[in-house]
DNA sequence: TATTGTTATACTCTATAACTATA
DNA sequence: TATAGTTATAGAGTATAACAATA
């Protein structure tokens, strides 16, 4: 159990990871964007699978996940094909083409990651993974809220400051 | 220096940790997106400052921080007062108000986080923090492509397919 | 001429809600 | 009636480019 100081923390180092995120979002093709990424990866690593299923494995929406596989489908990389079991589902399934995309993908990233972790070594890396990994797990990957979480309340603006309005923030 | 699986495994996750990312957000207030919790936070962390300095400490462009300073400004949750060295420039400072708001936040996602990582210890959410903190150094906070980075060229999409092209794929 | 901010525009990702087809 | 998926719409975050004011 850990301190509010340290939860502060990671909030903060959470948000700021979005720099590295981008970094990384920047070499990969204007083609594919991170959403179609996420799709190959994850049918390579999982199979085969419906829209339902990917969209717990991305944990967002079902209509993201749509989206995102529309897009890909699009470029030939993956293919929708009925699913004998339900007619309302069709199972994705990477083409050749996906492979061949995902293989540029790693490589570019990977790349990047080799130049800018160049001092870490490999145990330290598969630390941050291990840590980060257990960190999604925490969250359960969860979608609904868990149990009678109150919706969030907007937080009042100043009204009647109680400071001195300068002129300059008049919006 | 890490292998290829493991550099394809940190992307992954750290693909996978906007889920996270959009849990803690869920719970912020309604008024008061990220991009606002976030200058009010580095505000405080590291005092008054220009917006120059602080898109560099958010490692966004400053495109992007004017927008997410007006809305701050707009709340009364901060002060822009000119600066006397530059008349360019104006100094962004935290009201008592923003102060309250910050505090809440800080409540927010504090509790939240107890709740979800209550069987971690201590010094596993310490040791997160110092690799992710580590991680985005690593990356040097950096804003410009440094040396000569080649920009990503699109990958061509599956053309003439290489696999008999199902109907169901006709975009 | 270079720098600090601001604004306009566009793109990605996301969620909610309405809708279709099937179970 | 409930579930799988799609689409329309809206909101947040970001980047690029054009622009204003000042250095």
């Amino acid at each position: 159990m850990a301190g509010q100081a340290q939860y502060e923390e990671l909030t903060r180092q959470l948000s700021a990871l979005g720099a590295v995120k981008r970094e990384i979002g920047r070499v990969l093709p204007t083609n594919c964007p991170g959403g179609s990424a996420a799709v190959l990866t994850l049918l390579d690593r999982h199979g085969d699978m419906r829209i339902g299923r990917l969209a717990e494995l991305l944990a967002v929406d079902m209509s993201v996940t749509s989206r995102h596989v529309a897009h890909v489908a699009g470029r030939g990389w993956i293919v929708r094909s009925p699913d004998p079991a339900d007619k309302r589902s069709r199972i994705l399934r990477l083409t050749p083409a996906g492979h061949a995309v995902l293989d540029e993908l790693s490589r570019r990233s990977s790349a990047l990651l080799a130049d800018r972790l160049s001092d870490w070594t490999d145990d330290e890396v598969g630390q941050l993974v291990r840590l980060m990994t257990r960190l999604r797990e925490s969250f359960g990957d969860c979608r609904a809220t868990p149990h009678g979480t109150p919706p969030p309340r907007p937080l009042p603006a100043a009204q009647a400051a109680p400071t001195t309005r300068t002129p300059e923030d008049a919006e």
